[in-house]
DNA sequence: TCATTAAGTTAGTTCATGCTAACTTCAACA
DNA sequence: TGTTGAAGTTAGCATGAACTAACTTAATGA
């Protein structure tokens, strides 16, 4: 089972809302990403059931070591995709908005491309 | 009604197939995308339904106005980005596939800062 | 002429992923 | 204590976009 775009989004929001605050709950990722709470239930079962994320009794959600693997990833792309675009004189909200999109469906070998460029 | 992301690769190949050979059918998309008849039959109904397309008689398609400049969008987003993953230093095919899945989801603003990269 | 084949369509399936409606559970407080 | 409200789940719907099976239609050629 490879992890589609949706999943990755989903790790990628529970990875930052656990830096924001003590823990998360699906209700905390129903409002991030503005979902319906059985959406999220949906995605936090098959999450789980694929080793992503573990839930305990009182709801809070945490990473496996494998989701936590995924999350980081896609928030680097995400972040230095962000900063190649205001590199390139983007306004903010696009640059983050097509760094969105883009995270999930470029290839490793082009991200350390844009890795070097930002870093020249 | 506005495009997908599907109906903007169905009318990038039709674009790319006009341009190398006389005319183009259903069953020249088919082997081209590797999609099923029924698949692209269903697909040609709904870009014609939409007035992207118009099918004559013995079934040749063609684009309308409306479909060729979306075609000629994409297809020109697909050179550019091709050539600034080339220029980053990327394989052919790495840049091409890149290319063809980023066409589909950037901005404007960011394809124009692209566009410039590449001229500088 | 008639069988074969290529092209296209129709009907119905599957899967991912969003939704609403309606339910359960449980804690908190008047 | 008993109602209220928040969080979560279950069930079922909708849409986009792929698929297979089976059909029609039209051209080709023995």
């Amino acid at each position: 089972m490879s992890l589609l775009e949706s999943g990755e989004m989903y790790l990628e929001t529970i990875y930052t809302l656990s830096n924001r605050s003590d823990f998360v709950r699906s209700i905390d990722i129903c409002e991030e990403m503005g979902f319906s709470k059985p959406s999220v239930s949906r995605a936090m079962k098959l999450l789980k059931a694929d080793g992503y994320i573990e839930m305990e009794g009182n709801g809070r959600i945490t990473l496996t070591q494998k989701g936590l693997d995924v999350a980081a990833k896609i928030y680097n792309r995400h972040t230095i995709l962000t900063e190649f675009f205001l590199k390139l004189g983007i306004s903010e909200n696009t640059a983050v908005d097509d760094a969105c999109k883009i995270e999930h469906v470029i290839s490793d070998e082009s991200m350390d491309a844009i890795r070097k460029f930002i870093e020249a």
